[in-house]
Order: C-alpha cells, then structure tokens, then sequence
DNA sequence: GCAAGGTC
C-alpha cells in the first residue's frame, strides 16, 4: 500500500522520516524551496511511505471581490457577507506538490501538530488531496513528541481526524475576518472623515479582537501611574549592632510585622508604646534549611519574557533569532507552550555536547558527574513540541544570537542541575507589645546558580541570638516613608498579562504587540536599558471612548476573547454546533457595532463646530464625559482637544 | 487599506 503522510511544516516531516525508515530514505525536491519529498518502505505496515509536508495553513479566507473593495458596501454588511477561502498564491506550489503525491497513493495520513489548529490544517490538507483522488482513504496520526517510540505507535495505529476541532478553528476564522474587518472599516473611515492628520497618513484605524486587549492592558497601566497619588507611611525602624562571625558591629534590622501603617495618630501611639519598653526579647529562633528552585523548561512565552528583561530584546526579535537559531540545527523548535520534558528525553547527550563551551562546558561537565538532575515539570504541554532547548553546540555565535543562544543553554542546563541550598535564620523579637523579625541566608550550595547567572541569590549573615535574651536596640524610630508611583509596562510585563489572560498565543503575541506599535496606538519609551510602552493619545483615545460608550462588554478587556476562546472549546466537545457558535458571537458583535458607530458618529458631529467660537475649551462631554477644544480657524478637524481628552492633532506624540 | 492563526 502507498501511504503519503503530511506534517504541518519541514522538520517534522524530516524528523518522523529518519525515524520511520531508520535512517534509509530518499530524498526529493519539490517546487517549494523548503519542502522535501521523503520515500522508503515501511514493513511494520506493509507499506510505501511518502512523507511531505505543508507550511502552517494552505488557504487563506476573504470576502468575495463584491466585498472586498471599502467602499463597496456599509462596513455593517460584512458580517453576513459570504466568506471565500483559497489556497494562498505563494502556497500553490505546495498545493500542486500535494496533489501529485496525492494520486499514487492509497491513503493519506495526516500528520499536523496535535492541536486545534493542526486539526484544521489537516482538513485544509484533506480538501486538496481529495481533488485529485476523491476515494483515498484519510487517517490521522497522533503523538505528542518526536520519540522514536511514539512516532511507531502513531504510523501503526492511526485514527481519524477530529472535525470538531477543524470547525472551531473555521469558526475562529470567519468570526476574526468579520468582526476584524467590520470595526476596522467603521473606525477608519469615520475618524479619517474627521481628522486631516488621519486622512492624508491614509492610517487604518484597526480592530482586531487580540490587538484591542492588548492595547487596553497599556493604557489600564498608564491611566493608574497617571492617576496615582502618593500616600505618606509610618513604620518603626528597629535595629541592633552586634558582632557577626565575620565583621564587627554588623547592623541588624528588626522588620516590623505590621509593615508600615497609614493613619499617623495610630502610628504615633503604637510607638509610645514600644518606646516605653527600654528592652526587646527574643521570642524565637527559628534555623531552617532553604532551597531557591530552578526555573521551569522553557517556553515560548518564558523565552520572550526573559528576552524583554535580561537581554532587552523585543520579543519579536527574540522570536526571529530563536528561528534563525532553529533552522540551522542550534536549537530545537522555538514555538512550544511546553514546560515539562517527557521523562523518555535524551538529556545526557544534549548535555555533553555542551561540555566544549569554554564558558559553560566545566559546568555541563559537572552535570554528568553526578550533578544531574531531572528538571522540574512544568502545567503546559502541547503535545507537540518539547521545551526549547539547545540541540548542538554553537561556539561562533556574536551579538544578539549570542545572547539568545547562551540564555537557551544555560537555562537548559539549570534546569538539568539541582535547586540552591541554603540555611535560613529567623530571628522572632518583642517589644512594648510589637512584635518584629530579622532573617539571615547562608546560602550552602549554588547548584543550577552557578550556570544561570540570571537569577540571584546573595546570603546575608545574622549575628547569633538566643531564645528569651533580651537587648537594648541601637536603634528605634518611628519613620515616615511614602508610596513610590508604580512603573510603566515593559514589554515582559505585557507579554505576561497576555499569557495570562489567553489573549494571542506563543506565535501571535510578539505579533499582536508590533501591531499596535505600528498602528501608533502604542509608543516605545527607553529610559536607561529598559524598554516602556506608553499609550498614544490616538490609543487612549480610542480605549476611553470604547470604554465610556457603554457597552456590556468591553471591547479594551480580555473577556471577550475568553468566551470566543470558551465557545471554541465547546464547539471542540460537540457540546456546540460551528453555526451556533458563528451566530451567538455575530449577533452579539452586530449589536456592540451598531452601538459603537452611533456613539462615534455622535461625538465627532460636524455640525456641533458651529456652536464653537475660537478661544472656547468646551466641556462637550455630557454625552461620555468627552472633553473637546477647538484651534482658532474652528474647523472641526482642527479640534485641539478631542473625544478622548486627548490631542489628536496635530501630533500623537505623548510627552506631557 | 481590514483579523488571527499557522509557518519560511
């Protein structure tokens, strides 16, 4: 029999090849520059294998050309518009690569990554080759990670392909195609109408259900160091010098166990009290042993996180060297929510090719002496890819690959290394009715620290104490601090609030961020090495003005993307049908539409400017709060201030 | 000139 298997893209389909054949395969071109043909036999099955593959999705969806144009019909009409799908022109080679493989063989089985949208992928593969053999029998292969045993099991006992699963990813689809290009229309064309800066930029005001979110958890932020207000605190400094070990008249601090306190009267009284009390005891000593964990695999997600923060990389750069990294052999596939190993994984050898690092090999030496051990596990699995990690040794790297290269590794190799020991001292006192603590740290072996530098741990020592002694403190004051302004978002704290709030997905999000960048919803701010995102006004704008319409569902909050996220799932377990799916979301979107259009075609009325004379600022906001001002030609369009108690015009910029 | 999701 002649089996033609398909991966979702080029080295899974190389990888399951040498696997299946041992190694013996033959190699051909296609016409794509990245796609391989693979053939051997297969005797376990009794069968002629083929194995190619496609390159993420084969088609690409859009409205029909009566559709297509802006102008071509209200934005509104969108959402029940009919949607067309084909296969991309850049994908047609793999299309006719397909199609040829398709008519010798007997069966296809599908080989995507087991996810969602591997699922769907499979069906686009499904469609193409049934064009050329409208009989060929359709199996799916099923594995969660590229092992040798697994990758047997799933060619020798394949099932079928999960349709429900298909069709939550063909609802997604439509949904994000309509709901995005609907809104993006309505907004752009009304707010160009409106503002000369807009309209000869020609700047698409864009919607999308991922970008908004994410531009809301921007502007949340700035709106909360903008507002915030400092507060004074009281807190009761106590401290001791008494020899340590090591140095003479170490100062100990006693913190005390309240914190800090806001009311002044409070903290006042509390204080003559401790005061009225010359001596402190001590209630407790309390010596433990103390570990630091290593961090977890890496995922993508971590991988972008600590490329913001310890490298002070985008996290789309990040991702565009870790590619890079991939495809010439350093690494191993950098698009993976995964956090755990499977307990089967080869780490020694991944291990000891690490041991020729001038900076690290002593290290990844002392791994395989005994310093071994396995890492922890994380909660995400994708069941298709494992943890980043190296996969050869790369000694010639320079710049930022470097960097991206030596982060995998060394974080690879702690994970494979032991927790930090360490010995802590608690130290538990009373006084006048307070009661107060000091720590020490001795930290007994560095372990996984000595190879991720990334992290710290620095000990403290603590003079020695005994239960029930009673000291006369050096120090003892009542003090006064104040709260400090939270910061802005970096990008790492972004990236995390996405993660968390399942708005994009390891692929998307450094693409979700660069969106509202280029849009200019979102500004970069360095200040010193770190990288901040501030809000334009443009941004903010939009955000407060969606937020102040009313809407029962905020479209600058990550709920809404939750439910589609939800009913996806449900549509995954039969227990929703794709059309009832489609149906809920549109109506409830067609209903957020109409809404939103009225409030923006209420707010910027052209003929509310006649009532404007040139040096008013004008309180325009008892429809939502908007404040507005005209410049002096008193031109609407030329409006200072607007909607959003934002300038619009003439620039975005955002330096107060 | 629109989205988000794959991948190169």
């Amino acid at each position: 029999m002649r089996v033609l298997c398909v991966a979702e893209k080029p080295s899974i389909s190389k990888s399951i090849s040498q696997i299946l054949s041992g190694g013996q395969f033959t190699t051909s071109a296609t016409r794509s520059q990245f796609i391989k043909n693979y053939e051997f036999d297969y005797p376990q099955t009794n069968s002629f294998y083929t194995v190619t593959c496609v390159s993420g999705h084969l088609t690409g969806s859009d409205f029909p050309e009566s559709h297509r144009k802006w102008n071509s019909c209200d934005a509104f009409e969108l959402f029940d518009a009919p949607v067309e799908t084909h296969v991309a022109s850049d994908k047609k080679a793999i299309e006719d690569n397909l199609l040829t493989q398709a008519r010798r063989a007997d069966m296809l089985m599908i080989w995507t990554d087991c996810d969602r949208e591997g699922e769907h992928i499979g069906l686009e593969i499904v469609r193409v080759c049934k064009r050329a053999k409208r009989n060929i029998v359709v199996k799916r292969a099923r594995f969660s990670a590229i092992i040798a045993q697994q990758i047997h099991h799933a060619a020798q006992h394949p099932v079928e392909l999960d349709r429900a699963q298909a069709d939550a990813v063909e609802a997604r689809i439509t949904l994000d195609l309509k709901v995005g290009a609907a809104f993006t229309r309505m907004q752009t064309q009304i707010l160009q109408n409106h503002f000369v800066q807009l309209s000869e930029a020609r700047n698409v005001v864009s919607y999308g259900p991922c970008q908004f979110p994410t531009l809301g958890f921007v502007v949340q932020k700035w709106n909360l160091v903008k507002s915030f207000v400092s507060e004074p605190f009281w807190h009761i400094h106590m401290s001791l010098r008494r020899n340590t070990s090591s140095s003479d008249g170490e100062e100990t601090v006693f913190n005390w166990r309240r914190g800090h306190i806001f009311d002044e009267d409070a903290a006042v009284s509390i204080y003559d009290f401790v005061l009225s009390d010359p001596l402190a005891r001590v209630t407790k000593v309390t010596k433990k042993e103390t570990k630091k964990w290593k961090p977890l695999p890496l995922t993508t997600f971590e991988l972008q996180k600590a490329g913001s923060r310890l490298l002070r990389l985008a996290p789309k750069k990040v991702l565009d060297i870790s590619e890079k990294l991939y495809q010439q052999g350093f690494l191993s596939y950098p698009r993976t929510e995964t956090d755990q190993f499977d307990p089967q994984f080869d780490f020694h050898s991944l291990i000891r090719k690490q041991v020729v690092d001038p900076t690290w090999g002593a290290f990844a030496n002392s791994l395989e002496e005994g310093g071994f051990a396995v890492p922890r596990k994380g909660k995400n699995n994708d069941k298709a890819h494992p943890p980043i990690h190296p996969t050869a040794h790369a000694g010639n790297l320079v710049g930022d690959e470097r960097k991206v290269y030596e982060f995998i590794t060394r974080r690879f190799l702690a994970c494979c290394s032991k927790d930090a020991l360490g010995f802590q001292t608690t130290v538990d006192v009373e006084c006048g009715g307070e009661f107060f603590y000091a720590t020490g740290l001795l930290v007994l072996e560095r372990n996984y620290l000595e190879v991720y530098p990334y992290d710290k741990w620095v000990g403290h020592e603590i003079p020695e104490f005994e239960e029930g002694e009673e000291f006369q403190p050096s120090v003892c004051e009542l003090r006064e601090g104040k709260t400090s302004k939270p910061s802005l978002l970096t990008e790492a704290d972004l990236v995390t609030l996405m993660d968390k709030n399942g708005i994009g997905t390891d692929a998307t999000i450094a693409q979700h961020i660069q969106t509202i960048i280029d849009r200019d919803y979102v500004i970069e701010k360095m200040e010193g090495s770190t990288k901040y995102l501030i809000p334009s006004k443009l941004g903010i704008g939009l955000i407060e003005g969606y937020n102040q319409i009313g809407l029962n569902k905020s479209v600058s909050k990550p709920q809404l993307r939750r439910e589609t996220e939800r009913s996806m799932v449900q549509v995954c377990e039969g227990t929703k049908t794709k059309a009832a799916m489609l149906e809920e979301t549109i109506v409830q979107y067609k209903e957020m539409f109409i809404i939103a259009k009225r409030e923006f075609e209420k707010v910027i009325s052209p003929c509310s400017a006649k009532f404007f004379t040139p040096s008013w600022t004008f309180q325009f906001g008892q429809i939502h709060g908007f404040e507005t001002s005209v410049k002096s030609t008193c031109r609407l369009v030329e409006c200072n201030r607007f909607f959003f108690e934002a300038s619009i015009y003439p620039t975005y910029s955002t330096s107060e």
